[in-house]
DNA sequence: CTAAACTTTCAGAAATTACTGAAAGTTTAG
DNA sequence: CTAAACTTTCAGTAATTTCTGAAAGTTTAG
């Protein structure tokens, strides 16, 4: 298995950008090349082209499988496991997000919401709950928001994509199109 | 300057998940201090308030600077300066998003864009370049709609969201809506 | 101008994170 | 059952990132 050049370059960017996205290089790596290689890859295919230690890619396999980017591919006949991508882009993509809003916004929500059950310590504490209640609701809106796109699939995010500015003005004219709805 | 508990833990959370959010530990605290404290507060007395050493505010002011999420503020008679935050809650989380855009994704664009140009080595090389497409096109999507959401500004997607997956109706309903729209 | 008050820089130390490779573990063929 | 083929774990090492504090730089008062 060796990479073409355009496998490579690809493979040493998402190793670089890797650690940006929440993983490390190696994972970046792997990731890319069990996406753009549409054979299943084992292990070793997989430790040999990127030049790193069997031990490092099998950490970095177990990690994309708790990310579930990756599964297990079984081949009949084979002893060994391979690895194919957990779905299309879109998928996991949208594993991404999850998996980082589980890691970088879950955790400040829920200390926000402690702290604002605090008693208060004097004036200047009631100013602080104030901020933080505000950053909460905001985390809150933003984390509902890509949920609901999560939701839309990609062809509708499209249509929403293109609609471009327009949307703010169909905002304007949602109640008249929505009258049923309670909000 | 003594930060009270609830400041305290404040604090220390936006540090230890500093480095999720594309800055250190050190620049996370700064920034909750600043975000958190209504008075300007001068690079010595965070430096003290945090128990780090002035090397290391001075640092952690001036990239908190690069961001764009504090500014200066001078104080009339005083000889040093002082700093608050470059904006509202919103302000500053958008600022925050925009400057991962850049680093997250701004380069793996450029660097898709590229390789598709590049003359395929192959049969292989083709599908790969038709998937390197489908990443871009998706980044392009979402930034497009990230950037959607910016402009929009905190009321709007505060209805947006209320909204919820009555958008879904609302976007069959589009063309109905807005015919003189060319897509 | 000089001195005081302040800030920035940066070399080296400390802390953290990633990687290797050998040893231990697991599975299956026979 | 045993041996071969494979995977995982983890202690130690390497690489990277962050932090300190002393020295150099800047600004302003007088």
């Amino acid at each position: 298995m060796k990479m073409s050049p355009l496998v490579t370059s690809a493979v040493m960017h998402f190793g670089e950008m890797g650690n940006r996205w929440g993983f490390n290089r190696t994972v970046g790596q792997i990731l890319a090349l069990i996406v753009l290689h549409e054979e299943p890859l084992s292990a070793q295919e997989i430790a040999d082209a990127l030049s790193i230690s069997r031990g490092n890619t099998s950490m970095g396999l177990k990690e994309l499988q708790s990310w579930q980017l990756i599964r297990q591919h079984h081949v009949p006949g084979e002893r060994k496991e391979f690895f194919v991508p957990a779905g299309t882009i879109w998928v996991l993509a949208n594993r991404v997000f999850e998996e980082r809003r589980k890691r970088e916004i879950d955790p400040t929500m829920s200390l926000l919401r402690d702290l604002m059950m605090d008693t208060p310590n004097g004036e200047k504490d009631i100013a602080v709950q104030a901020r933080l209640n505000e950053i909460h609701d905001l985390l809150e809106s933003v984390t509902a928001w890509s949920q609901e796109l999560q939701n839309l699939g990609p062809e509708k995010l499209d249509t929403l994509m293109k609609l471009g500015a327009g949307v703010g003005r169909i905002l304007e004219l949602k109640d008249k199109l929505l009258p049923a709805k309670s909000n």
